[in-house]
RNA sequence: CGGAGUUUAGCGCAGUUGGUAGCGCGCUACGUUCGGGACGUAGAGGUCGGGCGUUCGAGUCGCCUAACUCCGACCA
């Protein structure tokens, strides 16, 4: 571990930092599948962490879950113009539902008797099959709104991929609304956004920047795209979610109409949303430190890991007894933990193995602690120790707990807004990019400026923030006026 | 898909002019240890990514192929 810790200490290339982190962190390994990843048990946990909480947030918002085919039809793909067009070169297609021993050896080989006649696209986005299914279920306005969400694995045959942040295959949500009016469709939209940046900034402490998306970065098929962005610790930006406002393109496409109160024809109004196993990579990035992963109180598997010192069973006994009362105490108020009394590791080896996972709290104790009543408690984000009386140690690490999250949010929102700064020219543009962060700039509105400073520089407009104040200026390219700075960044 | 690199034990790596396959960590057993990644002794573990070739002989040389990593291109 030596090792991890002279590599992660270098800062020349992140990515392989980052690589290397997650691996050894026990969280996510690449797979023998081009750009798949296998998360193991300890990153799933925090996946689920993840899952349950974002799910109640959406049952609290009125949604139900349902779940629709991973293969669609060719043709529903290319039903929406824009949209195929955003997806047809990543797509894994399926042409065949058959193999066959091969008659020239060992192994086996595609049946070509077995092609099918319409070939089947493993969802990118589901977009296209649950429209085609929406089309039976609404007739009347009666039927709307329908707010449905679904769990499930995309994939998307990416050139180049990325743990966690451009995996082929990934996890996420993808919520599918129809609504009756244009105004309520954007309405939802912009309320899952919110949901979306509270579940970002209060669980899994990251800041982000809630905006919209230019013309350039809008989604395939989405008439708006929301979007939250936040900043990583290497300077580069990454979208963490996503919200669509649809407008009636899917109705259209797919020819779903209602009803109206004046027994008139309309197209539906739709929106998507969705986040994905990237949010992983986020709480990676925004928080973790040389030693290993930092996780915020409220997503980590266990809040709260306690390790015994001890040279004999007697004294193991004892403290174990200690332990017991200590581990019942909170789990009363809620706060879980694990117990390690693994015999086979040494208290050392322990402590660096529970910083490398971000475990939050840690507690010793040893015979010491059982004379003097005390116990030694580490908190993971500052890596401070102190040896506190076992009386009230509940409610001191439940207040700890809490404090933990508030600070790492906090270091993570001085980090973001220390890298965020105002350019007004494109000279200091081109150098102040170089330094990472989001730089705050006018620009003239136009996709060919856009485009221009992305070639120029790869930096990509991240969003309009909403709160974006309306401040006249001057297009830092082409000089043209502009209302309002929007925020640039390279992102991943 | 272009450029570069990698592929040898569970993990990280070495392997020189082609000549019996190595090191560290981990693993197993025993003992001593245990308040920041312990130590000793003895062990187990490999068709060297795959294929074809050159050669008396290939981890090493040649060709082909696959996968991975990084940089581009691409990308909600």
């Amino acid at each position: 571990m030596a090792e991890l810790k002279e590599l992660t200490s270098r800062e020349e290339n992140y990515s392989q930092w980052y690589n290397d982190l997650v691996v050894k962190a026990d969280l996510a390994e690449n797979s023998a599948v081009r750009g798949c990843m296998v998360i193991k048990p300890y990153g799933y946990a925090i996946w689920e962490k993840i899952q349950r909480q974002l799910d109640d947030m959406f049952k609290e918002t009125g949604h139900v879950n349902a779940y629709f085919p991973l293969f669609i039809p060719k043709s529903y793909l290319s039903r929406e113009a824009d949209h195929v067009e955003g997806f047809a070169k990543e797509c894994a297609v399926v042409t065949h539902y058959r193999l066959k021993t091969n008659a020239e050896g060992n192994g086996v080989v595609v049946d070509p008797a077995a092609k099918l006649e319409e070939e089947l696209i493993v969802r990118p986005t589901s977009e296209t099959i649950i429209w085609s299914t929406y089309k039976n279920w609404i007739h009347s306005y009666r039927d709307l709104p329908i707010l449905c969400n679904q769990w499930a694995n995309v994939v998307r045959w990416e050139m180049r991929t990325r743990l966690f942040l451009r995996t082929a295959e990934f996890l996420w949500q993808e919520g599918h609304t129809a609504h009756a009016t244009r105004e309520e469709a954007l309405e939802e939209a912009r309320k899952m956004l919110d949901v979306y940046a509270e579940f970002a900034e209060k669980y899994m402490a990251v800041p982000v920047v809630k905006g919209i998306k230019s013309p350039n970065e809008r989604f395939a098929g989405a008439l708006e795209t929301f979007c939250i962005e936040a900043m990583m610790q290497d300077g580069k930006a990454l979208q963490a979610g996503t919200s669509h406002f649809l407008g009636q393109n899917f109705a259209k496409a797919f020819d779903v109409q209602f009803m109206n109160k004046d027994n008139q024809p309309e197209y539906v109004w739709a929106t998507s949303w969705g986040v994905s196993t990237r949010l992983m990579g986020a709480l990676i990035m925004s928080h973790s430190d040389n030693n290993g992963l930092v996780l915020p109180p409220k997503l980590a598997p266990y809040q709260v890991v306690i390790v015994p010192i001890y040279k004999n069973a007697e004294q193991l006994a004892a403290i174990t007894e200690k332990v017991d009362a200590i581990r019942a105490g909170l789990k009363a108020l809620n706060i879980s933990v694990k117990y390690d009394d693994a015999d086979n590791r040494k208290p050392g080896w322990k402590f660096a193995q529970y910083e490398l996972k971000g475990v939050p709290v840690r507690l010793a104790i040893g015979a010491r602690d059982l004379e003097n009543n005390t116990i030694e408690v580490m908190r993971r984000d500052t890596l401070t120790k102190e040896t506190v009386s076992i009386d009230g140690i509940e409610n001191y690490i439940k207040n700890l707990l809490d404090d933990i999250q508030e600070n790492i949010y906090q270091k993570a929102l001085k980090f973001r807004q220390s890298v965020t700064r105002e350019v007004n020219s494109y000279e200091e543009f081109k150098v102040e990019i170089e330094k990472g962060g989001f730089l705050a700039c006018h620009w003239d509105g136009t996709p060919e400026t856009e485009e221009r400073i992305k070639e120029e520089t790869k930096a990509t407009i991240r969003c309009i923030p909403l709160d974006a104040p309306e401040e006249p200026g001057f297009c830092m390219v082409t000089g043209k006026p502009s209302k309002r700075r929007v925020l640039f960044a390279r992102s991943y």
